[in-house]
DNA sequence: CTGAAAGCGCTTACAG
DNA sequence: CTGAAAGCGCTTACAG
């Protein structure tokens, strides 16, 4: 590998100098700027990063921790935060580091990432690693809801609970008193802020959310996603007198509309339905197209990508922000 | 920031010493071994992840470089491949640093990256990092059709063209001797691979393919890839006299599946629906469920990386690998 | 406009 | 088992 210093020694001149018409940092005369550029071509010499990070103790590299269970793929509610991640950071000239090994309790194992930030997705509670880049004085920014002890911390989240709540008005407004809600499954807490705001809006008018109408994604019992959609509406369409139906994603909706198909319902006339996610984002390319909020996990990650750049700036903030997905009405309902 | 000299001199040690504590590279006794882990936790001290990767002249970390268009989000197909190289690299505890800075054709931005190798994405003809590359002397592997000029450099493919071949003679073989082919964009090497087997099919049965059944996709004529197979069916179904279509994708085929079904096409009786690609997983939640060419991006990238972290070990090695890609029979044909 | 030298935080022969 | 010192390839005051 050639380095600094060969250039510098064909071209007569020092390291210094080469590193300056390199970083542009100081002026260079024309004709010395010339002379080591071509030396540098003929070479084939690139400046060495990693020992320019040591140097000037920056890396431009944002890193990226996830959990990456060792069988199962990303989904794609990450996939799309990991696109947003990386969009907003290139924007701005950085990397991404995506960190998906496995968490180490070992502290012998823990190194100073070579990244100048961090955002980590679903932290568990009571990380360990949270308090490892608190120490470390690493800016941070979480993804999802955050560990209650640690209020000073930076994160992102969407606001699903009042997502819900707003979805469960509209529909009580426009007649809907009972309705079929096919959520996530029961351990995830954005399946818990759903209900709850879905419940919050029943109570404002008076009524009452029955449990039975309320289904819970499990993998045990649903093959996939549109099967879950599918069974649920054939079990109990005719049982249960709903005349809507909210589901977790447009997955799950895509088994609704097939189900209406095959019962001969009419969308949205006999059922109203409405997605809370758009993940695989079909709201547009199903027949009807979906009513369904628009996640925006990719808004997600660039508004996660923007905080840890400004906490970059100045460790001293800490932001906290909802990122308001949105509600996109199609013909579904 | 503590580093390892704040760690030694508390610990009446040498920097070496600590340093061996950590790497276990020399063995330290248990008395003075406690007393630096001791002193490590009350300073909060970790290694540094740069200083290290300068002195050892390796970083654990595998670039990904990835052509991310300003406004689009990567595809399905990008994402399960990162998905598949993240998953191979972390099994082998690399990390793997995204980059889709825009490329800078200014010899003065492009820096030795802190990668120990490369895994490249579409790579586009005659791409100019290619030869630095080489000329650096850091692993390289494509993901994609390479450029023909470097035969010498490793890469993996899908054998799209053969997929092609095998979808036509498996269609020929059980009648449909005339077909509509909804193609991927016109100037997509895919594209070409697969019209090229798809017509090597025709050839072999001593008929031809006709141009006029090969469409293209194109980002003008329509509004998402759903529509791309549904106004496609609707614009030619009775004029053309196909008893099966080929689709570019999943997308595809769902607005294939919904103009056969405002037709009243049975499928697969009346139209036989194949998708050279399972790119939005959607093949198994479509009614009925299609038959689909499983491309396992995953796969692909996940042998990129295996290669990859061959090419590290030996330099001189190159690999090129066809992933087989295989055709999955469902309920549309 | 340019050079000499110290420094970034580690690792690793070499010596004991 | 441990230490002293050189080295990894850059950057950056300081001096001129």
């Amino acid at each position: 590998m050639t380095t600094i210093q060969d250039v510098a020694k064909l071209a007569g001149v020092s390291k210094g100098t080469v590193s300056s018409v390199f970083s542009k940092k100081r002026p260079i005369s024309k004709e010395v700027t010339e002379r080591v550029l071509t030396i540098a071509k003929e070479l084939g010499y690139y400046p060495n990063h990693v020992a320019r990070s040591l140097a000037i103790k920056k890396t431009m590299i944002v890193g990226l921790r996830m959990p990456l269970s060792k069988d199962s793929s990303m989904s794609g509610f990450e996939i799309q935060m990991i696109s947003g991640v990386v969009k907003e950071c290139s924007k701005q000239g950085y990397r991404v580091l995506l960190d998906s090994l496995p968490e180490l309790d070992d502290v012998t194992q823990f190194s100073m990432d070579p990244v100048d930030g961090v955002i980590m997705l679903n932290p568990r509670k009571h990380d360990s690693r949270i308090a490892r880049y608190k120490q470390t004085g690493t800016p941070l920014v979480l993804v999802g809801r955050p560990d209650l002890l640690h209020e000073e911390i930076s994160y992102v989240d969407n606001n699903n609970k009042e997502l819900a709540y707003e979805v469960g008005q509209y529909l009580l407004e426009t007649g809907h008193t009972s309705l079929l809600f096919l959520n996530a499954a029961s351990d995830m807490t954005v399946a818990q802020d759903r209900e709850s705001g879905l419940t919050e809006a029943f109570r404002q008018k008076g009524l009452s959310l029955s449990p039975d109408t309320v289904m819970n994604y499990s993998r045990q019992h649903h093959t996939n996603a549109s099967d879950y959609g599918y069974e649920s509406i054939i079990h109990t369409y005719g049982k249960l007198p709903y005349t809507a139906v909210i589901t977790d994603t447009d997955r799950v909706a895509l088994g609704v509309l097939r189900a209406a198909r095959e019962l001969g319902l009419d969308i949205p006339d006999k059922l109203a339905v409405i997605a809370l996610s758009n993940d695989a984002t079909l709201a547009q390319e199903t027949t009807p197209s979906l009513t369904s909020v628009e996640l925006s996990a990719e808004v997600l990650g660039a508004e996660a990508a923007k905080i840890l750049l400004e906490i970059m700036q100045d460790p001293t903030k800490v932001h906290q922000r909802i990122v308001d997905a949105k509600l996109v009405f199609r013909e579904s309902c």
